[in-house]
DNA sequence: TATCGTTATACTTATAAAAGCATAACGAAG
DNA sequence: CTTCGTTATGCTTTTATAAGTATAACGATA
């Protein structure tokens, strides 16, 4: 038995615009300086992986990445100062939560349920669907 | 700005079968002795509170709900002993999570992003579907 | 033994979300 | 001034999920 848990930050109307997705996203593009490298590093077509940054700006309210179109090399993308620190913060806070959610579960279920162990997923888009 | 947590147990299969929904769903069914009562009262189709209900029980292992068919009345739905200790356990948990969640975003956004307050939600079926 | 409102279940339809396709614009370098 | 691989977007197609329809079985009561 597993948990499953996620967090996503939402505007107050409902849209989710932030959350495991985008994370793992922006991740590969700070590694790999290309918004459709990383896309592709993680088997999302583009055109979603664009889409969920330009929301996830949008629901921010500053921009996440510097882009750099034509040029050698096509251009590129890289984190902006902001973005990097959003990352910082967002992957602390998520370890935290997944530590915090399974050890109140042990405290909560103990003798009741079987154990479990937590399976953290952002669950925004991005992510493999097997069905 | 919300965050949007949401937990939900699952097999190590990855599926998902009990959450917010099955809990206000089985709320219900402690207060109003009937199933299908229950889906109504909160707008929900009879057959999917079934499905979640029988989904639920064979993921859990145990039955949740006694049920009587026929005679007066049709019959009804209550809730088994081990079900009405998982209403009280499940109940504890998500509020303590709840309380957690919030806490620890302020910790690791405090200054950084805008406050903002928990929205737990199951997203587990059940829930209005206004788009 | 006819009635009534429930549980139970298969099958179909509708809706939302995800994924994919096609194409334009860009600009440094050769 | 051509090429290349990127960013940028609209539009279509596919898939997953939710919701709905129809119908059977049940059994205390009158």
């Amino acid at each position: 038995m597993k948990l499953r848990l996620t967090v996503s930050f939402q505007t107050d109307q409902g849209e989710r615009f932030f959350g495991e997705g985008p994370y793992r996203l922006l991740m590969g593009v700070e590694e790999l300086h290309s918004l459709r490298a990383s896309a592709q590093s993680m088997g999302m077509a583009y055109t979603k992986a664009f889409r969920m940054i330009k929301n996830a700006e949008a629901g921010l309210g500053f921009p996440l990445l510097e882009r750099s179109v034509g040029g050698k090399g096509g251009g590129g993308s890289t984190l902006t100062a902001r973005g990097k620190e959003l990352l910082r913060r967002y992957g602390a806070y998520r370890i935290s939560l997944d530590h915090m959610v399974e050890q109140l579960y042990q405290e909560c279920f103990s003798g009741f349920l079987p154990a479990a162990s937590s399976d953290y997923r952002g669950k925004e888009p991005g992510e493999n669907h097997s069905h």
